[in-house]
DNA sequence: AGGGTTCTGCACCGATCGGTACTTAATTGA
DNA sequence: TCAATTAAGTACCGATCGGTGCAGAACCCT
């Protein structure tokens, strides 16, 4: 099972699957999950739906993948923050991140986690579910990480770890809400600088 | 033109008109605009297609009609908020109104102007453009009630009211995300008094 | 009673939704 | 050369989408 070594028969692939992947996550992205139709997202990667189905499974899985490129993509600035040497500088790389992230000189607007399914019908409550999922742990990544700065004096020891995390995190959330309102990203620098005001010394 | 008197003649209708809006409010507010199948929101209002078109025209202006019903309701907040007497009031009364109304004991949770239609596909971009407007606007009376506040001295007079309005915009909408997420008024309080701790003197 | 008007319920519209059956094309190993 | 295997393209599936045509039902006024 799993995706071992490429098995050497039948016709090859006639299209780079990272790149059909990587176009699938900007519709998603721009359409959110229900409003990307198989249309769309087969036109931007390039492939009929039959391809689409052989190679990804269906369109939820579709999305999986996209989400998970995501994650490691676009979205990395949520993990690579976690490394910054103090718990302020965590949550300004995180929140600088987000603003980078959900402004692209090109490409869609606002957060892929956001704008994917935050309402929808019930055929699409599982990945409804799963961006809640996501989201969640981004922001337990980041409790983590404030507890350790806690632990290492960086943080006051009366600071809440987690509230700051979710703090954090409601900041991020809507900075994506307004960069999809059309805020650019020197606005949204001045918002950080305003939320971490307050930031415990 | 408008609804002036009531025509007096014909079938009367067979349902609350208002209370049938009502309804469909709840059901945009949890599915978004898309998400809401006419099927879905007729069957809320307890009322057929047939009916809905004759009394609201189509989905497009039953969701405008609902979003001023939002306004009117479950966002008054967001207005009332302005009359606090000082900037800070101002700020903490917008935002506690927020987690409230994003998080009711019963119904859906999040905001309907956030839930609505973040991203979606091409047919629904009026929608989209129209809720894009309405948080605008939101965040415009935020920002002319700020300046007014450093005017009357009540905020330092170095003090950005345009900055301070998308920071509390900003914060709302992330509030917004996290209720969709789960989190309960008492969490998101304290994710309030956060946000308000950098507030200028 | 009868016309005018408006609302209701049913059946139905074309378009699009996500998803597939089937044929053909391209490759490998024997 | 020839199975075996896998991808691609076409044409199609039933279901659902938002939206309507039409016949009657329920009210007003004359």
């Amino acid at each position: 099972m799993s995706d071992s070594r490429k098995a050497a028969t039948g016709r090859p692939r006639g299209f780079d699957i990272d790149q059909a992947l990587e176009r699938a996550m900007r519709v998603f992205w721009a359409r959110g999950y229900e409003g990307a139709s198989l249309t769309e997202l087969t036109g931007a990667m390039g492939i009929t739906k039959t391809s689409m189905y052989a190679a990804f499974g269906n369109k939820e899985q579709l999305f999986r993948k996209a989400l998970q490129r995501y994650g490691a993509g676009p979205a990395a600035y949520a993990t690579c923050a976690l490394e910054e040497p103090t718990a302020r500088a965590v949550a300004l790389a995180f929140l600088r991140g987000a603003v980078r992230t959900t402004t692209p000189p090109e490409g869609p607007s606002g957060c892929l986690t956001v704008q994917g399914a935050l309402a929808s019908g019930d055929e699409s409550r599982a990945v409804h579910d799963l961006l809640v999922d996501w989201r969640n742990d981004a922001g337990a990544r980041l409790e983590e990480r404030f507890r350790r700065a806690v632990d290492e004096g960086d943080l006051p020891r009366d600071a809440d770890p987690r509230r700051l995390a979710r703090f954090v995190m409601t900041t991020g959330f809507g900075i994506a809400v307004q960069a999809a309102n059309g805020l650019g990203p020197a606005e949204l620098d001045e918002i950080v600088d305003t939320a971490l005001l307050g930031w415990p010394a």
